[in-house]
DNA sequence: TTGAAAGCGTTACCAG
DNA sequence: CTGGTAACGCTTTCAA
């Protein structure tokens, strides 16, 4: 199956080569007479013609395509198919294809084949922490447009607004009358070895922190992998509730852990959205329980748009550094 | 910053471009003296030399990328990260690039890039239903190496085998001692419409019904939309337990279904684990109730092997078509 | 309104 | 062991 170039369209045409790019490639396409155009289509859809992007990127100099990096660990970069889909429909909105890599943790040796060669104008990086200082240098030696995902720094950087999400989902129980609230994160070592984790986990604690704060409510914080047991969860909850005189809320770091929390409350005989109120944060709201479960909601969608907008601004006018942006979610009441 | 061709390499070491070429592209590299290798590698290194992906394959004729299909609806390709990664490695591994592109469902007249041009070698297709129909003709046309994951078709495909999973999770219950095991799936018109449902849905079906068949014993399957609702589930459960003599098992479609199952459990003061015990087919363990459920997960990794080595084998010898395969994956007891 | 020709960066073939 | 040269498919400039 030879594949059939714009040789061959001109010669089914009898025109040049010349001729076929400028009608097919469309860059000075109306200048030509409609006759013409219409022989040029016709015969290229008949042959089955398709342009080589090699051949075109040679001549352009730039790939028209945009590498997403990833790290093997999922957890170091977490990728929801969402997020994924939104970042490839806006690349393809602006002409470019979305190159996906991975980048070893175990064997730093192998350089992405992406990094090694010139195969992309710009580049996604969603790695939030510990990138390996050898894969650092050769973005940096790219000098393309690089924007970094879900990760937190001063400049080209986009990340979800954890601060406010937290403060989302503790001023919801506010609102709804509870004055007893409790904040739940399964993390180990958060508070001894912050440096492991991940913003969000610390983003979070301070935003429900916060909140507290200006209601003059004092914090009620726990963390740590026994949390994992649905029985610490129920002792835990069961002290909580033993201090409050209403219907104490809780606010949790993710989906996972406010899902071990309600099974415990039902095993308590406590129903959520009658003795206890549950909100938390996750890419989608947490319905799987079948319990009331106030969700804030990553707002994907929001963050593909920015990075690629930062992208954009980067590919067109080369700024140099752009200041790091936080996209809020929204609150879905359980 | 202008890019860095093996010219300027060339000209730095005083070598010719060919010489250069054949020392940093690998392909004859042996034959040099060392101490020209070394000075190439230096100068390369020095200058940051990288090679251009698209010269090479407007040389080579091919473009050593492989595209991923998905469609804009999650549902009608799920892509689980892991299985992204694990394709992504394999294909690195044989010095592919991954390249993702979705289709659209709503705007059907624009074709994605990837099919438009020629802009890879093969194509990975997730995409478990109603392909738009120029998408296949364009597919078809290329006449590239495809292979269809996550979708059942005759040959050149590969999918979870879940008629082994529903027998799995349900031959589980039964060596547990369970006699009285019933199947739960919410989807609407299941039966009806048998036609609008992923083939996991009536496999798994199949599955459970051919252990129980084999057995002896008589399927006890109830589908429908109502079971999102906690409370349905509970009369259900309520009934079930009413007919058996000793605690009963449940396998769910899917982790959702089962995690929904073992609230409407713990509402009814019942143990899963104890008094009941739960079996479902997912991609990871549930664990979230943090109550036990057996689970059936599904081999990422393995799909993404059988995947690539069919892939390899058509982009070998061009092999016409290969013959489907399903992919089992093992029991996680809960 | 159309076409000729140069050149993008790389590799393979052959000659030295 | 090393180097010329041609060719891959396309776009662009300039000339007709």
């Amino acid at each position: 199956m030879k594949r059939v170039t714009l040789r061959e369209v001109a010669a089914a045409t009898g025109l040049s080569v010349a001729t076929v790019s400028h009608i097919l490639g469309g860059s000075r396409g109306d200048k030509f007479r409609q006759e013409t155009r219409d022989l040029v289509a016709t015969a290229a859809a008949r042959l089955g013609y398709r342009a080589s992007t090699a051949a075109r990127s040679m001549r352009s100099g730039r790939t028209s395509s945009v590498a997403l990096l990833l790290s093997t660990v999922q957890h170091r970069s977490q990728m929801p198919q969402e997020l994924l889909v939104q970042l490839e429909r806006g690349l393809a909105h602006s002409g470019h294809q979305l190159l996906v890599s991975t980048i070893s943790e175990s064997d730093e040796a192998d350089m992405p084949q992406v990094l090694a060669h010139w195969a992309a104008d710009a580049f996604l990086v969603n790695y939030n922490s510990q990138v390996p200082d050898q894969v650092l240098e050769a973005i940096d030696a790219h000098r393309a447009p690089t924007v970094w995902l879900n990760c937190k720094r001063a400049t080209d950087c986009v990340h979800p607004d954890d601060l406010s999400h937290g403060r989302i989902a503790t001023e919801h129980l506010l609102t709804r009358g509870h004055r007893t609230i409790a904040y739940l994160d399964c993390a180990h070592d958060l508070a001894t070895h912050p440096a492991l984790h991940h913003f969000s986990r610390h983003d979070r604690l301070a935003g429900y922190r916060a909140a507290m704060d200006a209601a003059g409510l004092t914090p009620i914080i726990h963390h740590g992998p026994e949390f994992n047991e649905t029985i610490t969860c129920m002792r835990w909850m069961h002290e909580v509730l033993a201090a409050s005189d209403r219907a104490p809320g809780f606010v949790c770091y993710g989906g996972a852990t406010c899902v071990r929390l309600a099974t415990a409350a039902l095993v308590l005989g406590l129903l959520p959205g009658r003795d206890i109120h549950l909100a938390t944060i996750d890419s989608a709201p947490i319905t799987t329980p079948g319990v009331p479960i106030s969700t804030v909601v990553l707002d994907h969608a929001g963050l593909a748009r920015a990075a690629l907008a930062m992208l954009t601004s980067k590919l067109g006018d080369a700024a140099w550094q752009l200041d790091a942006q936080a996209i809020c979610g929204h609150l879905v009441p359980g």
